[in-house]
DNA sequence: GTCTATAAGATGATAGAC
DNA sequence: GTCTATCATCTTATAGAC
């Protein structure tokens, strides 16, 4: 499944329709219409839903690995590097009020097929080890709390952000978002 | 729309899909062969998907402010209230891995109907408000930290617990739920 | 790789008998 | 209030031609 510019505009569109519609909400003939080929098209290169969902999330654990990958290497500031992350997702919030990818997929979770939630796990462990390992450092530093536990801290660090994207949809307010992420950040002081 | 037996058996489960699956993830049919009736006598008591999901957020809604009610008569310890509050919250996840029916529905949100995201932001307001006052009334005891916005402080407890449920469901694992409220509860001590 | 054609089943909803 | 019957539409998916 390597990505020609077709499998590239399936992609980016079911994305965005998952984003903002979740999995349940898209089918095959939205991004039959918007992309202008026929569903059977999308079949052949992603014969069942489960595949395309799988691959959404295969991609997007990608883009954050790279996001993670670019911070720690223009980014020394520990404060910074989690404020870059935060940005990550107030871009895409602020973007036609789309949420986390896997955010919308784990209220789906019940009904999603278990190669596609398999995958929307690795993207909680894999963000939560990034913001432990950051967290653990800023500890080390004496710029965040002594008296935390790095790890539980990441684990609700990031249950705050993926809840305050949903809330502040809801009200259709960005500004939301951010008054509630810089609550979550500055309970990390020291 | 009073509640006769049927209607509240239909209410009853229509919330338990929400709940587990979201709002595009069940169906009259799925209603009518658990209860075991057709699905035109689910649509004589509620018209359309969209009347039943309103009234499921407006009782929804009515069930918290009764939990105020008695939390606020039962419990004087402004600590003890908020943990009470959490435990709604961790008794619905402990309960075959249901979330907050607005949560749910909250990621649902670009396709509900008006009248249900209506009733779901008010859901969100109400929530913020009676958070808002305890917290208010622990600052003026000094019971919680004097260097934040109780309101703000309020939206972000609300926005972290519903992610955490949603990050915990997706381990099914409801002890992670209940250390990212650990840790959300503990950012609000004096 | 994309198309036409088609399938089997699901979905929200309505008309009218009992 | 519940049933049967029926609806148009949507959904995921496949077979086979170009």
């Amino acid at each position: 499944m390597n990505d020609s510019e077709t499998v590239t505009h399936i992609l980016d569109l079911a994305q965005e329709l998952v984003q903002k519609r979740g999995y349940n909400g898209f089918s095959y003939r939205d991004l039959s219409e918007q992309i202008g080929i026929k569903t059977s098209s999308i079949h052949y290169h992603f014969p069942s839903k489960g595949d395309l969902g799988r691959a959404l999330v295969v991609r997007y654990r990608a883009s954050f690995q790279t996001a993670f990958v670019q911070i720690d290497a223009h980014e020394d500031d520990l404060r910074m590097k989690l404020r870059l992350y935060v940005e990550l997702f107030r871009q895409t919030l602020e973007d036609e009020g789309k949420v986390c990818l896997c955010g919308m997929l784990s209220t789906d979770y019940q009904t999603l097929p278990p190669p596609v939630s398999e995958e929307v796990q690795r993207f909680f462990v894999e963000n939560e080890a990034w913001l432990t390992r950051v967290l653990e450092e800023g500890q080390r530093a004496h710029i965040f709390r002594q008296d935390i536990d790095a790890a539980k801290e990441a684990a609700a660090l990031l249950a705050g952000l993926e809840g305050a994207m949903m809330v502040a949809r809801a009200f259709g307010d960005v500004e939301r978002f951010t008054q509630t992420s810089s609550v979550l950040l500055a309970a990390l002081e020291a």
